[in-house]
DNA sequence: CAGATGCAGTTATACGCATAACCTATTTAC
DNA sequence: GTAAATAGGTTATGCGTATAACTGCATCTG
């Protein structure tokens, strides 16, 4: 390891001058020493050890990013979701110099525990529910960064990055209705808020018209009390009877999709069903899958600017709402 | 913040006998003092600064994973493999105490000064190539653990750990055999070992039979060079024109599947589609895809416990073959 | 020409922690 | 009864870095 001192000595300097180069303080260092400095730094490969650097700047270069899994039996990392909101994160604290500390599936004592110890610069929270929300952010004192959370919350150091999950629901109603559904259901999972978004959205759609939908077409799978496959096999005869099925997120209408051939219905043929999400599976899967589209990364880069604005002090909006897209493709049809 | 500082002041003793305590040196602190130092600790809710731990014991409790994107258009996180392995990978670190720092598709130079500026303790290298296995692991100096690399390189602190390709490909060539099937192909993508291997598996299973399988139905889409789609489109005419078509990954294959609806074909009524890696889609997608499995958490915590075993200076086993499993779903029939 | 200012550095200190070296009082060994 | 060992601490030092405070000298100001 190379350190400033190693730089000084090559330099006949103190590492007190080593350090105002490498910090651009001008007017402290001569133009000669200066470039004799930065000729050693580059041609050493020295690099500034970061828990010096953490320990006496209070600044870690770390973002912690927290994603929690519902549901004992579901392994949330295996939706492409993740991987993909993972790799653009990464890639957009990488050009602001932060670096990521990987939280999976904690608590929020183990999360602030984590942050304090690795004394993290902000923490970005990913599927978290409301409470821990809170909790966390109270706790933590620095700028905390939530996705897909939408929660009236108000604190200055909270951005809350969500998409316009009640327009994904009601555009999809209107969709449905286009087609000509009018018996239809939503088959969601645990009690997101986002879910919920998306449920009144998609209810309103078809308020509008006239037609109300009330808890009966609106089957819940709660993930964290039974396994999706079971609850799916449970809700299976009452959910088939209806002519379109729109489900909270791609990944369940798959498998909806998989059932139902299994029970020799046909989709579109036999039973409409759209999903949420848009992952890259949809656009080939057997149907290719009706969803809603957002822009993953977008609201990546919108995440890593806000959390740099607030380490920065500057001002933020609060609350960033991110449109959606309807993506027609084969797994619904006309009736 | 805590320090030792305050709890020693709170405990009136010095901060030596706060931080023999925290480490557990027996017979440097009396009975009545060790219980009152860790009451207070337990109590404030101490803990331990990671940056003046890592600058003073030479190891900071970090693991780089660095995870290689081959082929632009390609976002390996996308993957689900990748999203289920850093999962494993982060719950049995944390069992060791140890955290995880993202390094995606970074090249050799890169990787080495993240190494250095964090003072990773090790790293993992997920989907590299040969050189910049070797160049790392020699610029390193520091434990090294490979997945899915089964090269021919033996450094001491090198482990290898990599599914039984040759198997895998072997026994799907069987399988494709006892179904009757004589004209088969493999789609491949880029030039990775770990798929070379599945190829000459598969082929070894038509030679014991008297076959020869040449490159001519060894279609491979190199995706440094090409989007997938566009090879795939490229080399459609011909590959269509096999009765059994092996896929390199689960991913593909369901693309090839999708491709050959749109032109219609059927699977497995017209054709035969397989692929390897069972990714959850696979259990319902339409149809169900055939397959090779692997123990991605066995993976996981072979990898995990082998950097634990290297760190703490024991020995190691430097190859490490996992076995692999064929999945027969719905995607093959016999003709 | 005295005092102020600017330049180009150095010295001293602090961040939080681990640990070697040291100290003192008591116990043990023979 | 004296030397040696042990128990139960404290003090001093260093890890790599940033920066406030200081120093010595040259130049400017009026």
């Amino acid at each position: 390891m190379i350190r400033i001192k190693d730089i000084a000595e090559i330099c006949g300097v103190s590492t007190a001058t080593v350090s105002y180069v490498i910090h651009g303080k001008t007017g402290k260092v001569s133009k000669e020493v200066r470039e004799k400095i930065e000729a050693a730094i580059s041609e050493s490969g020295y690099i500034s050890n970061q828990s010096a650097l953490s320990l006496v700047s209070k600044s870690s270069g770390l973002i912690g990013i927290a994603v929690m899994n519902h549901g004992e039996n579901k392994n949330i990392m295996a939706d492409p979701y993740f991987g993909v909101l993972f790799s653009y994160l990464e890639k957009e604290f990488r050009k602001n110099d932060k670096y990521i500390l990987v939280l999976l599936d904690q608590s929020v004592d183990v999360i602030i525990r984590d942050a304090r110890r690795w004394n993290l610069d902000g923490l970005i929270l990913c599927n978290q529910l409301k409470n821990m929300m809170i909790e966390v952010s109270s706790q933590f004192l620095k700028p905390v960064v939530t996705i897909d959370a939408s929660y009236v919350y108000e604190y200055d150091k909270l951005v809350q990055i969500f998409i316009d999950d009640f327009n994904g629901g009601y555009i999809m109603g209107q969709y449905f209705l286009s087609l000509g559904h009018k018996n239809v259901a939503m088959l969601d999972d645990s009690d997101l808020e986002v879910n919920r978004h998306r449920w009144r959205g998609f209810r309103q759609a078809y308020m509008e018209r006239g037609i109300v939908l009330n808890e009966d077409c609106h089957y819940i799978i709660d993930i964290n009390k039974e396994k999706f496959q079971d609850g799916l096999n449970r809700v299976f005869p009452e959910i088939k009877k209806h002519s379109a099925v729109f489900c909270v997120s791609d990944n369940y209408a798959l498998q909806l999709i998989n059932h139902l051939y299994q029970n020799g219905m046909r989709v579109p043929d036999d039973i409409s069903v759209a999903g949420y999400d848009d992952i890259a599976y949809s656009s080939y899967s057997n149907p290719e899958l009706t969803t809603i589209r957002q822009n993953v990364e977008e609201k990546a880069v919108i995440a890593v600017n806000s959390m740099m604005r607030m380490l920065s002090g500057k001002t933020v909006k609060h609350n960033v709402k991110l449109p959606v897209e309807l993506v027609v493709r084969k797994s619904c049809r006309e009736i």
